[in-house]
RNA sequence: CGGGGCGUAGCACAGCCUGGUAGUGCGCUCGGUUUGGGACCGAGAGGUCGGAGGUUCGAAUCCUCUCGCCCCGACCA
């Protein structure tokens, strides 16, 4: 490619809208233009670099038994409504309607259409296991689309999908794919982490989450130096010392502590407790879809309905484990959020400072109460009679503990020797609390666990049968009978390695591609255009460059030379070989972009070192 | 959804408070000098001041509404 013959449109200045590394490189690098928040155009530069990285993906899910499809993105609505999601899902689809008024939608994910494939044609045991991915737009209406490419609400991703007979075939689908994944990671030059996640309330039993370390990253990840434990924090645990309890009263105390409002001000508070000695009380609204799925007809409700959540004092609740939890009891809970003051007001009598979970009886007339003051609220669902149910769910921290001090649900007044499991009922114990930096590591003996941010670059998931189950898809066993095909759902989001591989690999000067990746294998700089002795020497290197079958960019712009240093630097090309006033002893500079040397290379001898350079790994 | 900020030339910004002929730098075009790390001199082109309505003799500037974008938080199966 010529540069003075194509668009690659580089920026001196960083624009206004760019916070993160990435996004500003991206920009000035001449990769991408905005169209619209979270909306981005791929100029050829960009596109160039897409392109080799579908192809790794293509090699390495094609290497596992991988078969590409190309599935359609507008989906009729039916398909999501049979999976439930339809409604499940809520604002993050884009929903259309076409001319006869039917519901449509963009695809945001592709379960529901290869299973609808897979139902279909996938009829016996003998014809499993099956690996189908695609690479394909998807569309997110993101709350909050950011940072260039990081969250967008069209973006490219590679979506494979594994159909076995059993748990034991999904298990060996997912190692293959875990180690398709590695692979790619590692050739895309991405320093990368396998890590524990959540996930999320739409099910399965495992999923592992990859992910890239930069500070621009959205997740934050907790490991272990010393073992290599490494878990997002929605799912990490930490081992924790065992708290000795003295000895308490046979029974609860009430004790007055005006204008205590929270934890820190009972620790100051005469006769008040240690963070460690107090149980938090917090109060969660659970969003909660119930489906009646009876042959030939459904029913869906979404509906709200309050859960207490006890903590120890000195605990913070890490959301997302709570809603997982919540989901392993079977109640179809779907997300959760805090209560509001007059939510917690009318639930408890008492206000958000002075709570308590001791004596909540569900049989009692507080819930007549609750169930009237609820009634009277503005703006809740009429649904939420039929299941005011004040689920009781406690950290397991709080296990065995006792002569704990907590709140009486009467402003200003506490209890003091509270018994955990003696005084509360408890629907359920979970691990709830988020893990701190600096505690130590639950898998080995040694090792403490340190958190860095991170940015979700693959997932993973065992479905099971989720899908297969809702949808009908079912292959005969060897016995003749009819059984849901155990799934697995595998993505990639393209831009997200694009990103990543900037975020780990730029310098004040811009752009570093690893090589597998990056859109040229080597650029060919003329200093002086104007110098025909130095123009045709460019000319034939490029070419001999081509001919070797490099991917070269020859900077042949009528340009002073210290503009295209900088531009070569900025787009982050490999090598760069500088054909200068040393060409008239057969001399050409060969610049390595990543370790900002440069050697001396004879003309004859420069297609021949660059091109060991360029396939000499990453 | 809550909070904050910003829309003026291709890009980055000033002008707005205190209404009176729309500016600066970079980029772009032309001429000249330069030519190994974002050159210099000279001459130019380029703007419905996001949109609509209002106040006023007069609005980029004041008021109302609206659209869009960015950031923080919430959220993100």
């Amino acid at each position: 490619m010529r540069w003075s013959q194509n668009f690659i449109p580089t920026l001196r200045e960083d624009p206004a809208d760019a916070e993160v590394i990435s996004h500003k490189l991206l920009l000035r690098a001449g990769l991408i233009r905005q169209l619209g928040s979270g909306i981005y155009s791929y100029l050829p530069m960009a596109q160039r670099i897409a392109l080799k990285i579908m192809q790794i993906l293509r090699e390495e899910m094609n290497r596992i038994g991988g078969q590409e499809f190309y599935l359609p993105a507008l989906h009729p609505a039916e398909i999501w409504k049979e999976s439930g999601r339809w409604d499940a899902i809520g604002a993050d689809m884009f929903r259309l309607k076409d001319r006869k008024d039917a519901d449509m939608c963009l695809g945001m994910t592709h379960e529901e259409i290869f299973t609808a494939i897979a139902r279909h044609e996938l009829r016996s045991y003998k014809q499993l296991p099956q690996v189908w991915y695609q690479i394909q737009v998807k569309f997110r209406d993101e709350p909050r689309p950011k940072s260039g490419l990081m969250r967008l609400r069209t973006f490219i991703m590679k979506d494979a999908y594994s159909f076995d007979v059993d748990a034991a075939g999904l298990d060996r689908s997912f190692e293959d794919q875990r180690e398709a994944y590695k692979r790619i990671f590692g050739r895309c030059g991405i320093q990368f982490a396998i890590v524990e996640a959540s996930s999320g309330a739409m099910g399965g039993s495992a999923s592992n989450e990859f992910v890239a370390r930069t500070d621009a990253g959205e997740d934050l990840i907790a490991t272990c130096s010393a073992c290599g434990y490494a878990a997002n924090l929605e799912k990490a645990t930490s081992r924790l010392g065992l708290i000795k309890d003295l000895v308490g009263p046979d029974a609860p105390e009430e004790f007055p502590t005006p204008g205590v409002r929270t934890i820190e001000d009972l620790i100051k508070f005469p006769g008040g407790a240690k963070a460690e000695n107090q149980i938090k009380t917090l109060v969660y609204m659970v969003t909660v879809q119930r489906m009646k799925m009876e042959l030939g007809s459904r029913d869906d409700h979404i509906l709200e309905t309050p859960a207490i959540v006890l903590l120890r004092g000195d605990d913070h609740l890490q959301e997302t484990k709570l809603l997982d939890a919540l989901v392993r009891m079977g109640s179809f809970a779907i997300g959760v959020r805090p209560a509001r003051a007059e939510e917690i007001r009318a639930l408890f009598g008492a206000n958000a400072g002075s709570l308590g979970a001791v004596k909540i009886n569900r049989s009692n007339e507080l819930i007549q109460k609750i169930r009237r003051e609820i009634a009277e609220f503005p703006n809740t669902s009429d649904y939420i009679l039929d299941t005011v149910d004040l689920i009781v769910v406690a950290d397991q921290t709080l296990r065995g503990r006792r002569n704990m001090t907590t709140g009486a649900n009467k402003d200003d007044h506490h209890l003091r020797g509270v018994d955990v499991e003696r005084d509360i009922h408890i629907d359920r114990w979970a691990d709830l609390r988020g893990v701190n930096a600096g505690e130590s590591c639950p898998r080995c003996e040694s090792g403490t666990l340190d958190v860095y941010k991170a940015m979700e670059i693959g997932h993973i998931f065992k479905l099971g049968t989720k899908y297969s189950e809702s949808m009908g898809a079912t292959v005969l066993t060897p016995d003749g009978k009819p059984t849901p095909i155990v799934m697995g759902s595998y993505g990639i989001g393209v831009e997200r390695i694009i990103t990543a591989a900037i975020e780990q690999n730029h310098d004040e000067n811009g752009i570093i591609w690893p090589k597998s990746i990056s859109p040229f294998d080597c650029i060919v700089t003329v200093t002086n255009m104007k110098d025909a002795a130095l123009r045709e020497t460019g000319d034939k290197a490029y070419k001999d460059l081509q001919r070797a079958g490099l991917d070269v960019l020859l900077d042949d712009r009528d340009e002073r030379a210290g503009v295209k240093f900088k531009d070569a630097d900025l787009i982050g090309i490999p090598y760069r070989i500088t054909i200068g006033k040393k060409v008239a002893d057969g001399v050409v500079e060969l610049f390595d972009r990543k370790t900002k040397t440069s050697e001396e290379v004879k003309l004859s001898e420069i297609v021949s070192r660059v091109q060991s350079l360029a396939l000499a790994g990453l």
